[in-house]
DNA sequence: CATAAAAACTAATGGTATTAGGTAAAAAAC
DNA sequence: GTTTTTTACCTAATACCATTAGTTTTTATG
């Protein structure tokens, strides 16, 4: 019986387009199993458990929203890189809401470590250079983003904006500019 | 064989608890049949599904939510009643994080609409009246507002301030006296 | 009391995840 | 090239969760 070449990098990417696909519930270790025409338990040559596989979903979604981050800040500053950044971030939950889930998936502090989070907050902070903010200033910054980032994409797509006026893209809009405006403000003092 | 007098109402209520204290994951139906003495199969008496519990237990889960927030906020104005709710909320997030993911669950928009979801935003509303913002302007906040407290839990409870400088807690006050000023500068113009 | 309704049970089915031991394929050693 | 070792895959077993359909028992109703 000739061996499948089945590889930890291998059934990651395919969960990834699993995930991505048909959503971050459907990636199982028995649909990958289905789908590389082997048995479940062959999986587990491969990676620890079912959890350990997600991480590995999940570190990647993160490398690709960091990757798209990169590429949006790329030649731009001041306000206009923090909009990119946090249209990359709206954006991706939108269009890839599977892999949105699985970058949240819980990591542990090791894998965080290297992750695509930290990359993103680097790139935010490099997105940030134009306010000339202080080094204290600059981590309440990310961190300040960042939660209106998350969370307005998670209020969004779980429908708390629909019933309601105006259209949510003013309300991004506004948030946006007073988190620009804050960030003036905050310049070195 | 005397029946257990199961009743919907019951199960949700055990449910919560169940959230609470083993977190939303332990949320089974086979958890709460054992727990109540009775073969899985007979909770469909009372509930349709697996989801139909959880959302059972979500809906609870922010009207809990909700009645702190109206606690919290009564009696209180301008700056320190929105201080106010978003302590609500950060402490929600950490004291009960099975039923801070329990009111996450996805809701269909029938039972979004009669939630605690909606309170929670009414509370919101009535705590932004004393900065005097347009009808527009006051839907702005609230969004600006919840994006910010939910993805700061999330983002917090993720282990994401974990590993820089400063401490959280100054990143949260430096958040919510920005908003404030926002807020402020929003003022009917 | 008899009947109807509802709750609880039984049996079956389907699905997921993990472990331990065995076998065959591939890699490494000679 | 052959032999030995390692590793990937399979089998079998186990555990757990969820749902459906039909049956039985309990409770409510007339």
């Amino acid at each position: 019986m000739p061996r499948a070449g089945l590889s930890r990098e291998k059934l990651i990417e395919a969960g990834a387009v699993l995930a991505d696909s048909e959503g971050f519930a459907a990636l199982t270790l028995a649909a990958l199993a289905r789908q590389f025409g082997v048995k479940l338990a062959s999986l587990y040559a491969h990676v620890r458990n079912s959890d350990d596989l997600k991480a590995g979903v999940a570190l990647r979604a993160l490398d690709a929203l960091a990757d798209e981050a990169d590429e949006a800040v790329a030649g731009r500053a001041g306000k206009e890189a923090v909009v990119a950044l946090a249209e990359v971030h709206r954006r991706f939950a939108g269009d890839h809401p599977g892999l949105f889930e699985a970058a949240r998936f819980p990591l542990s502090p090791e894998q965080a470590a290297g992750s695509g989070g930290v990359r993103l907050a680097r790139t935010m902070l490099a997105a940030l250079r134009d306010y000339g903010l202080s080094e204290a200033d600059q981590v309440h910054a990310v961190r300040l983003l960042g939660s209106f980032f998350l969370g307005f994409s998670l209020l969004e797509r779980g429908g708390s904006f629909s019933h309601s006026q105006p259209e949510p893209d003013l309300s991004w809009q506004c948030g946006l500019d007073a988190l620009d405006l804050t960030l003036k403000s905050w310049m070195k003092k």
